[in-house]
DNA sequence: CTAAAACCCGTACCCAACTACGGAGTCAAG
DNA sequence: CTTGACTCCGTAGTTGGGTACGGGTTTTAG
């Protein structure tokens, strides 16, 4: 249960795609490993495992670039480095669930407001969309929202 | 203060970029006004708040296809469909959420994890996503995730 | 030995929402 | 009447994480 492992064989243990892990190479998260003349390659075993350590390092929520350096830091020591990638990944995530959770207080106030008004009113949803006349709008025209 | 506007105008008025509004022209989210025999567009001013209508949606967290909707439904009282369209979106924001607070409560124990184990173990973090030699891998070798 | 399966590789395409580019036309000021 | 700002238009590039295609080679099963 060691030996090499081509591309399908290495795909189908990892639970990924050939193309992904084409991708990836491309990519340089995990090793191309050299062609005898003209060949086909063959993987050690260990890649199916890098595979997944990309894949559970996804379902935190790292970037393919930030797990790029994950893996530089895998068998490290550098606690640190690891830490500071974990923690502003954590600090991006939090930040998104506050937008997302602006969103969903709003939307789900407007959709109640929608429910609970008389059918002769003006929709409630529509109407917070739509700019009432002169509205003193954006006291900063700043840059647009990366969104 | 009701005079017709030229892109440039339009553009600054709603806090919007040039490419942008010719961007919503093409998805058909807003007109675009006839051209004078080979000379500039003229945009009446509601057409800002049509804009403005759109950055609003987007706040909401509407995707421009939804906007598409909305804007038909704009003036009509058809609730029932914009009811619909925002608890769809709503729904998925809410699934939007929960995944990333898995990926938040995660994360954040493992930090702390990291933070309060002695340094001459291994990091927790990087413990955590590392496949421990012979996992049992995937009980249900199901077809490729749809992530 | 032959045909099918698997591999290799470059390239192009997908999603969303834009942004950028470049050449040509137009418009207003000096 | 020229300069410079603005507009028009099609096309292509961006980001992130892949997927798809197609033609050529290699391996493997029968």
């Amino acid at each position: 249960m060691d030996e090499p492992l081509r591309v399908g064989a290495l795909a189908k243990k990892a639970g990924v795609n050939v193309e992904t892990i084409r991708y990836y190479q491309r990519l340089g998260l995990i090793d191309k490993p050299d062609r005898p003349l003209g060949g086909q390659r063959s993987y050690p075993p260990v890649t199916a495992g890098r595979l997944q350590f990309i894949r559970r390092a996804q379902q935190l929520g790292f970037t393919l670039d930030e797990i790029a350096d994950l893996l530089k830091l895998e068998s490290g020591a550098d606690r640190a480095s690891v830490r500071r990638i974990a923690g502003a990944r954590l600090v991006q995530i939090r930040a998104r669930i506050e937008d997302l959770a602006r969103m969903e207080r709003a939307l789900a106030d407007l959709l109640d407001a929608c429910v609970h008004t008389p059918g002769r009113l003006a929709c409630p949803i529509i109407g917070a969309i739509t700019p009432h006349a002169q509205a003193p709008a954006a006291p900063k025209p700043r840059t647009h929202v990366k969104r």
